[in-house]
RNA sequence: GGGCAAGUGGCGGAAUUGGUAUACGCGCUGGUCUUAGAAACCAGUGCCGCAAGGCUUAAGAGUUCGAGUCUCUUCUUGCCCA
């Protein structure tokens, strides 16, 4: 058998794939984009999926003659860089680039179809430099604002703290507890475009649903009211915010945030003193609060109910109500709210039930929960009988005649906050003078560099403990500033690149608008689900305020179709001492057994999972790529699953792989020696139809991104191909066949194909065979005999066989005549090309 | 607790969108070749049955000539939000 060094052939198309040029054919334009990798090491197999699901489409639309951009860059900063520099004495800049290195080599080994002329990365001077002149016009634009606002603060690290690198209340490597601290930071406005980004949503048909539902309710719209309560005590009222205007007459407390401006009358009060340094211990994330005993403190105050004269609510500072929730103060109507339900029974307060549950009859008093489910209104005077949704309408119109509030739509969204105390980001662009005055740093300052030289071993903020680098003066007076010493999250570097991308060279503006306005929006962008909700929304709003800036942009939205692949997952391995191991540590023995190749002891295999570090579950793509070729490697991780779900590497999966692409290489040789005797028209005219079929299945196959359904169609073809080897078929026309077949595998196997297709001389590989239509119509067709709607046999025939033929053929059957004998037919159903089925007495 | 998605052989999965369920791959079994193994090739492989045939898409019901696909109920799993 023939074989190919897979080496060898990769080594030399890659060269010719380096800075790969998809366009300048001046036709229609197809954006390709990949969502980039953190430079963390090496590449990891969920990379490998990633890049060969994008190079499938990119290439595949190249050959279908668009002009495509298939770039690549780097997320090039944050945390792990830090940390890796503290442990191993490098500089985050040094660690990175040589990240950047390792993998541009390894992404290479795939034999990407990648233009790097266009790479970029986000912790280069070029590009961040950009990134600050845009908070810049941010700024002017309103759309950048500094808040004080609580965030989760690490005591020990002496920073904030994300709220994902809050794990069970503590900081994820100190492990000491997370206070809320507030603190003064920089945000950007996205709450501005709040209702924007949740309209928009309607326009990108080209997104899966659940992102979009993911991020609709991340938005978060609802609606309710403000309304005013009266302090009996004190001269002054108490704005709540309300979604659940229809419960008021089940309002049994108030409860005011602990910052809630009433709070100014408790300040020499110890005892509430004390609760709000309790209440600063909680976190910050909805679950939290949620989570968390409710407790309250009681003031002397009452509030005057709107409704109901004699009737007064007292009023409580409560540790799940926060400022920046609609105003830091919310009525409590405990049957119909779990908080407000736990927090009643804890301080024994009325449960007053004014919505009815048709099933449950119980007393409010004899809740064990609240009630939130929909029904009629009870006990709440003009209110009664109506549902919830008009007695809502009806009570928001009343209290906006009253005047005593305002109808009020409110987002879950809140805004972004970019501020982070760390070294290795984008350093903010605004300066801090000495009257108090905070101004952006002139453009032509820019980039504001990182420091070289810098301390990571301390606590705190690394460049505000820098010595020098934060002092600076104002360009235009002259008089002396501080530096913002804060970093902007690394999702904001991401937030723009596929702009940047378009024109990663251009010098003085951040883009090249005619270039952004040819090729955004990008055309399909692929990348994980787990970021459905930050980054896309983040990279949407940007899209919408750098569309404010620059008026003449074409598009509001960047992603004209989004493709959400699953993760790369393997068995998980432990050995008799509970400690994760590598799977090249074990050695297999059976389905279920597996021993440890240092000292033969038995190991236990856990669940399939996604690889991860921590788990020990990954296998080195490098190490692959040497041992069965890139071709295999791509060609397994799109053959055994659907790209959005989750597969499990295997290895006898990517062997499998490796030994079917040397019998296509076997095959081409074949083909190529194979003499004819004769040929006969009907064969070679069903094997030519036949093919046609093939190819118009992988074409539709690869345009609904259902790749492994694509790979099966190849095996069936090359199958096909054996088989009909013996058959009277022209040389010309097998050799034809097996061109334009090669052409197909262009986007999954690039090097076998490329060098198969140099073998049978083929020149024009960049363009897709073109599908005969008119010979799929000859192509038999199995139609279906059924009796009684059980399949009896199966009838080869041409394509739009009437039914009248059909029958006669059906008496042909001998199996169908065996069911039909001296029965009388009652009924015939019979759909063309289809079925045909008699229904009979039994 | 709410929302969404999904449940098909030993395993990963396919099914022209209501028309032959189990394509294709892995694994397994037998055979050819070989001193032997590996590789390669050929055949078989949902379940019951010697066979004819019957049964089968988480479970149950319904609509239909016909349901993996549509509707309802139940169960299970995954994801997101709480």
């Amino acid at each position: 058998m023939e074989r190919v060094n897979f080496q060898l052939i990769e080594k030399k198309w890659q060269e010719k794939f380096i800075s790969a040029k998809l366009y300048n054919k001046n036709s229609k334009k197809f954006y390709c984009l990949e969502m980039f990798p953190y430079p963390s090491g090496k590449i990891h197999m969920g990379h490998v999926r990633n890049y060969t699901i994008g190079d499938v489409i990119a290439r595949y639309k190249f050959l279908k003659g668009f002009d495509v951009l298939h770039p690549m860059g780097w997320d090039a900063f944050g945390l792990p860089a830090e940390n890796a520099a503290r442990e191993n004495k490098l500089n985050p800049k040094e660690w990175t680039n040589q990240n950047i290195k390792t993998m541009k080599k390894q992404l290479k080994m795939l034999g990407l179809s990648i233009d790097w002329d266009l790479e970029l990365s986000t912790c280069d001077e070029e590009y961040y430099k950009h990134q600050q002149s845009l908070f810049i016009d941010f700024y002017h634009q309103g759309l950048v604002s500094r808040k004080e606002t609580y965030v989760n603060w690490d005591p020990v690290e002496k920073t904030v703290l994300a709220n994902e690198q809050v794990i069970n209340g503590k900081g994820w490597r100190s492990n000491a507890v997370v206070e809320r601290k507030k603190l003064s930071q920089w945000f950007f406005n996205i709450t501005k475009y709040s209702n924007e980004l949740l309209k928009d949503l309607e326009k990108l048909n080209g997104w899966p649903s659940k992102v979009k539902l993911m991020q609709k309710n991340w938005i978060g719209k609802s609606y309710g009211c403000e309304m005013n309560f009266k302090i009996k005590q004190l001269s002054a009222e108490i704005n709540i915010f309300t979604t659940r205007p229809d419960t008021i007459f089940g309002a049994s407390f108030i409860a005011l945030s602990v910052d809630h401006e009433i709070s100014k009358h408790f300040k020499k009060n110890k005892e509430f003193q004390n609760f709000k340094k309790e209440c600063t211990k909680m976190g910050t994330t909805e679950e939290a609060l949620a989570n968390a005993e409710k407790l309250g403190y009681k003031t002397q105050f009452t509030a005057q109910h709107p409704f109901l004269e004699n009737k007064e609510i007292p009023v409580y500072f409560a540790n799940f109500v926060l400022m920046d929730y609609g105003n830091g103060a919310i009525f409590g109507c405990p049957a119909h709210d779990q908080r407000d339900f736990d927090f009643a029974k804890k301080y024994k307060l009325p449960i007053i039930k004014v919505v009815s549950d048709s099933n449950n009859h119980l007393e409010g008093s004899k809740m064990k929960e609240a009630y939130i489910g929909s029904g009629k209104m009870i006990n709440s005077e003009f209110l009664n009988n109506l549902d919830i949704i008009e007695a809502k309408e009806k009570i928001i119109k009343i209290i906006e005649e009253k005047k005593i509030g305002i109808k009020k739509t409110l987002f879950r969204l809140k805004d972004w906050g970019v501020s982070r105390q760390r070294y290795w980001g984008c350093p903010i662009p605004m300066i801090y003078l000495e009257d108090g005055s905070v101004v952006p740093v002139e453009k032509e300052e820019l980039p504001i560099k990182l420091p070289e030289n810098i301390d990571l071993n301390s606590s705190g903020n690394p460049l505000e403990n820098h010595p020098t680098w934060k002092v600076t003066k104002e360009k235009k007076t002259g008089k002396p500033a501080i530096r913002e010493t804060d970093t902007l999250d690394t999702f904001v570097d991401s937030s723009w690149y596929f702009l940047r991308f378009c024109s990663p060279k251009h010098k003085d503006t951040p883009f090249d608008i005619k270039k952004i306005n040819h090729w955004m929006p990008v055309d399909q962008y692929i990348g994980g689900i787990e970021h459905a909700i930050l980054h896309l929304l983040y990279s949407r709003f940007f899209m919408k305020g750098i569309k404010q800036c620059n008026k003449s942009i074409e598009y509001s939205e960047p992603f004209e179709n989004l493709f959400t692949q699953g993760m790369v997952c393997h068995e998980t391995y432990k050995n008799k001492d509970n400690e994760w191991l590598y799977p090249d540590e074990v050695e297999k023995i059976g389905e279920k057994k597996a021993i440890n190749l240092k000292d033969k002891s038995k190991v236990s295999i856990g669940p399939s999972e996604s690889m991860s570090k921590s788990k020990k579950n990954t296998v080195d793509p490098e190490k692959m790529i040497k041992e069965y070729g890139a071709d295999a490697v791509r060609w397994f991780i799109l053959s055994d699953s659907p790209p959005e779900k989750d597969v499990q590497w295997s290895d006898t999966g990517v062997s499998a792989a490796n030994k079917f692409l040397q019998k296509i290489w076997n095959l081409n040789h074949q083909i190529i020696n194979r003499k004819t005797k004769e040929s006969n028209q009907a064969e070679e005219k069903q094997f030519e139809s036949k093919l046609e079929l093939y190819i118009y299945k992988i074409d539709s196959s690869i345009n609904n991104f259902q790749f492994n359904v694509a790979i099966a169609q190849f095996y069936e073809i090359f199958k096909y191909f054996r088989f009909c080897l013996d058959l009277k078929i022209g040389n010309k026309i097998f050799l034809h066949s097996l061109a334009k077949v090669m052409k197909l595998m262009i986007p999954f196997t690039p090097h076998l194909a490329l060098e198969c297709l140099e073998n049978l001389d083929c020149k024009d590989t960049n363009k897709w065979p073109k599908i005969n239509t008119a010979v799929l119509n000859e192509v038999k067709i199995n139609l279906v005999i059924q009796i009684n709607g059980k399949t009896r046999d199966v009838l080869s025939i041409s394509k739009d066989t009437d039914e009248e033929e059909v029958n006669k053929l059906v008496n042909t059957s001998s199996k169908a005549q065996k069911y039909l004998m001296d029965k009388k037919i009652i009924k015939t159903i019979f759909v063309k090309n289809k079925i045909i089925n008699y229904i009979i007495n039994s």
